[in-house]
DNA sequence: CACCCGTGGCA
DNA sequence: TTGCCAAGGGT
């Protein structure tokens, strides 16, 4: 045990620590669909959309996901874009294609089955640290750490823990800190409870201490410094980039979208033809035609600004102006620049800003 | 380690 | 309105 350690087991009574904590969880849980069985697919799949990520939100792509694909086998079959579309709106896209990639690899490599030892479970894509204690704990019963930022915040408090939480390494804190107080018993409902805690009582501002099963372990609660923990130094603002975008028609009523490349920002999805504006000299209008020239061989005509969408990311602020033009001519479709209609657009995922300008679409061609 | 990677809700 | 926040991981 490390010096740590050895400090920590002296702060708390351990065994009471656990048993309040342990008894409030079994009474206060909320009902969740990711806990009506311990199918390790299914905590997998919930502990990946739970990245960064509300439980409100989650619900219902929860639901659809494991309806759609119920199990290794059916996801580790299904097609990319069917995945992707499934994600739709919940950002994080990568999180999607990772979880794809890994529960081939599970298919393939382990029968179906998801390890349960912590090497095998962290070599999985998209299962780092926090995921690979969670799975193991929630659907192994294995005492492993699932260091989220509700427990650092919880124990932070707790602890009274003073290392900055934004730092990488102030993680590995809290690791040892849940290997001393962890129950062997149960440590499904140990880590669940640390970040049922967090959600519901032990929350950033105004917690409710009042009513929290643990107050009497709490030193900040005791040292009255609960609202300066944890300590957490602060992100920097987001930088703004302008773009044009433009919902171009043909003489068909069909509409031109591009998918992303299979990497960084928005990877694998869909969009309207759009850029960057870095200078203001010429016209947008002029610009977005010469750039559908030289990247798509389209020869197009910009008309009129139909509306403004922003779009606000963790790292970055887009403010793109949105043009309607008119499709002249195509040299060729390809396999990421596609004509669909309104009708062929459904099966498509876009991101949420593009998702706004589906709105613009011409109607649907008559038939016959 | 620092930065990249979405989105929606709320004080 | 602005900034912060959420069951983080990859590079």
């Amino acid at each position: 045990m490390t010096e740590r350690q050895e400090i920590i087991k002296n702060q708390v009574n351990v065994e009471q620590f656990r048993e309040d904590l342990l008894n409030w969880f079994t009474e206060e849980q909320r009902e969740l669909p990711w806990r009506q069985d311990q199918d390790p697919y299914k905590v997998w799949v919930s502990e990946i959309m739970l990245q960064q990520t509300k439980v409100d939100t989650v619900i219902p792509y929860f639901n659809r996901f494991v309806s759609q694909f119920p199990t290794i086998e059916a996801l580790s079959k299904a097609e990319e874009e069917k995945v992707l579309k499934a994600w739709e709106g919940l950002g994080y896209y990568s999180r999607a294609r990772n979880l794809h990639a890994a529960v081939k690899e599970v298919h393939e490599k382990y029968g179906g089955k998801v390890p349960n030892t912590p090497k095998e479970i962290a070599g999985l894509k998209g299962v780092g640290p926090y995921t690979a204690g969670a799975i193991l704990s929630i659907a192994y019963g294995v005492p492993e750490p699932a260091v989220d930022g509700n427990v650092m915040r919880v124990l932070s408090r707790i602890l009274s823990i003073w290392e900055d939480i934004a730092k990488p390494k102030t993680r590995k804190t809290f690791e040892e800190a849940v290997r001393v107080l962890i129950s062997h018993e149960n440590p499904s409902y140990f880590n669940q409870a640390l970040m049922e805690l967090g959600a519901l009582i032990c929350t950033p501002t105004s917690p409710s201490c009042l009513l929290c099963p643990v107050r009497e372990h709490c030193h900040a609660f005791d040292e009255g410094t609960v609202t300066e923990l944890p300590v957490k130094t602060k992100s920097k603002k987001q930088k703004t980039v302008q773009l044009a975008a433009v919902v171009l028609t043909d003489e068909n009523g069909r509409t031109l979208i591009h998918k992303r490349p299979n990497t960084g920002l928005l990877a694998n999805l869909w969009e309207f033809p759009n850029m960057e504006i870095v200078q203001v000299l010429r016209s947008e209008k002029t610009q977005l035609e010469e750039k559908l020239l030289e990247d798509y061989q389209a020869k197009v005509e910009v008309g009129e600004m139909i509306t403004r969408i922003e779009h606000v990311f963790s790292h970055l602020i887009w403010n793109i102006n949105v043009y309607s033009g008119k499709l002249i001519d195509l040299k060729e479709e390809k396999e990421d620049l596609r004509r669909v209609n309104a009708e062929e657009i459904e099966p498509f995922p876009f991101p949420v800003s593009h998702q706004k300008m589906l709105k613009f679409l011409p109607e649907q061609v008559k038939k016959g």
